[in-house]
RNA sequence: GCUCCCAUCGUCUAGCGGUCUAGGACGGGGCCCUCUCAAGGCUCAAACACGGGUUCGAUUCCCGUUGGGAGCGCCA
């Protein structure tokens, strides 16, 4: 490599660990990613975990099985930010030796008074200097470190998503960068790390644009280029309100549990604030070759779980037969009580059960008919469709299907045919509804020949058979 | 309160001064198909927040209003 090569691109995804992975963070990790591989680029995981209180192993993990679920791949990492602090600390010796950064001694009550008598006269609160010029040194007593800004000046940049951003410097005010326990903030360390891990994009949340004036300046103070921001609009919930708990999903393991397929989680967060053209389905190597930040919006979005369902269902219809059945294992046991092994029947079923559930949960519930030995008649379908006029054509059905020696659509469907020819005022509806109370106990099912087809003939007989015992006497 | 950001159908968006009687998708309505439910096909309704400029011409540029959002910690 040349002093004229471009650097190899480097992006980062930086979660703190608070227990799950929030559907905004899986996005702006998902923008990192895409970013990384668009432009063969390295995508480096670290976990900002300083603040102990909240930070868990448990959460970590949990963190990190949603961006697998999710198909992102990272290269390097993850690292943890808290093994990190004498990095951080280093560099805060060297801002205190270059006049960059310098002791304050002044404490929190003072602050706080200070700042709640200028915020009560209207003003913006930054540092009124107090301690800037006194020259503290390390002998000074209980103190903090804060960066020297400029009085004035621009603190700006050319975001890649926003355009031209920035803010004066007499905006910011003189900010702590070391707590009074030795400890580092947030915004040192993050600039630190980003300049020592070498990342080159750094694309994170909307909520950090108005942050990213102060991180100029601790660049600057660095004597180092910052790297090209790319701020993301965030996602909302419905309404345009902040995502709630309470009201929306927020995390990925939620959308897990709902049976929703990673491919169309990923599908869905990808065109949140992100469009190409007219296109609506992508793949992930889709997304890796057309992700383009110059494309990503500016306004907040809100996220529509019509449109995931849309989506889900449309993978759902495209995954391979083998992959599907597995996938929705987990959710069949969830309507039975029984074992549920894979089957010829259950491959089967599944291929006509595609097209009727958006979600693995629904198409679960769908299929209980077919899992569980015990039928839980619906009591209004059977009130509604096995009345005693249906008795006589019923029995015939019954005995024709049970003559038949050979078990398929086809030679079900004659029977049907038979039945229907025998008994001149019945329609076709008017026997196929009662059939498949019979065979689901419900009024929803896939095609009636395709049911009894799949259903096998030993267990549609003993059905049609439990189902002419509940018509009542004429 | 202060600073910054944002503003096209209900929602996600296309549009980068004339191509806009504003395009696509989800959702919604209707029709077709039909043994139920879906799926599918066809089709309809639905938006440039408002007010000023700039311009021969604004959805597109500028200013203001309104509405939303974010940030203002010895949190991350």
């Amino acid at each position: 490599m040349t002093d004229s090569d471009p650097p190899a691109i480097r992006t980062r995804f930086a979660p703190s660990p608070s227990g799950f992975l929030h559907l905004g963070s899986a996005r702006t990790a998902l923008f990192n990613w895409a970013y990384a591989r668009r432009h063969g680029g390295k995508l480096v995981i670290r976990i900002e975990d300083t603040d102990v209180e909240r930070s868990t192993l448990e959460s970590e993990k949990a963190v990190l099985e949603g961006l697998e679920w999710l198909g992102i791949d990272w290269d390097e990492g993850p690292l943890r930010q808290s093994e990190r602090s004498e990095r951080h600390l280093a560099a805060v010796e060297r801002l205190l030796s270059t006049g960059h950064a310098y002791r304050c001694r002044c404490t929190r009550i003072e602050l706080e008074e200070r700042r709640t008598q200028t915020i009560a006269a209207g003003r913006k609160w930054t540092y009124d200097g107090l301690c800037r010029d006194l020259e503290l040194g390390d002998d000074c007593g209980p103190h903090t470190v804060r960066l020297r800004l400029p009085e004035h000046g621009e603190l700006g940049w050319d975001d890649a998503v926003y355009g031209p951003s920035g803010q004066d410097a007499s905006e910011i005010g003189d900010r702590i960068i070391r707590r009074s326990d030795g400890l580092p903030l947030y915004h040192l360390a993050v600039v630190v790390d980003d300049l020592e891990m070498g990342i080159t994009h750094v694309i994170r949340g909307a909520d950090h644009h108005p942050n990213t004036p102060l991180q100029i300046a601790l660049y600057r103070a660095l004597d180092a280029d910052p790297p090209t921001f790319a701020h993301v609009p965030l996602i909302v919930g419905s309404g345009g309100k902040k995502l709630s708990k309470r009201r929306d999903s927020v995390s990925i393991q939620d959308f897990e549990r709902d049976g929703i397929l990673p491919d169309a989680l990923r599908n869905w967060l990808i065109r949140i604030g992100w469009s190409c053209g007219d296109q609506e389905i992508f793949s992930a190597d889709e997304i890796c070759a057309s992700f383009d930040l110059a494309a990503v919006n500016r306004s907040s979005a809100q996220a529509d779980a019509e449109k995931l369902a849309w989506l889900n269902q449309h993978y759902i219809k495209e995954l391979p037969n083998a992959e599907f059945v597995a996938a929705l294992m987990p959710f069949l046991s969830q309507v039975t009580s029984q074992a549920v092994t894979p089957s010829d029947g259950l491959s089967q079923l599944v291929e006509l059960q595609r097209e009727r559930g958006k979600t693995l949960v629904e198409i679960a519930r769908l299929s209980r008919w077919f899992v569980n030995d015990t039928i839980d008649y619906e009591e209004k379908a059977v009130t509604k469709h096995l009345k005693p006029a249906i008795g006589p054509p019923l029995r015939d059905l019954h005995d024709a299907l049970a003559k038949l020696s050979n078990w398929s659509e086809e030679s079900v469907k004659s029977c049907f045919d038979a039945v229907l020819a025998q008994h001149e005022d019945l329609k076709m509806g008017k026997l196929a509804q009662p059939v498949r109370v019979a065979l689901t106990g419900g009024t929803v099912s896939p095609g009636i020949f395709e049911t009894l087809a799949v259903l096998g003939q030993a267990r549609s007989i003993a059905r049609v058979e439990a189902a002419l015992d509940l018509i009542p006497p004429a």
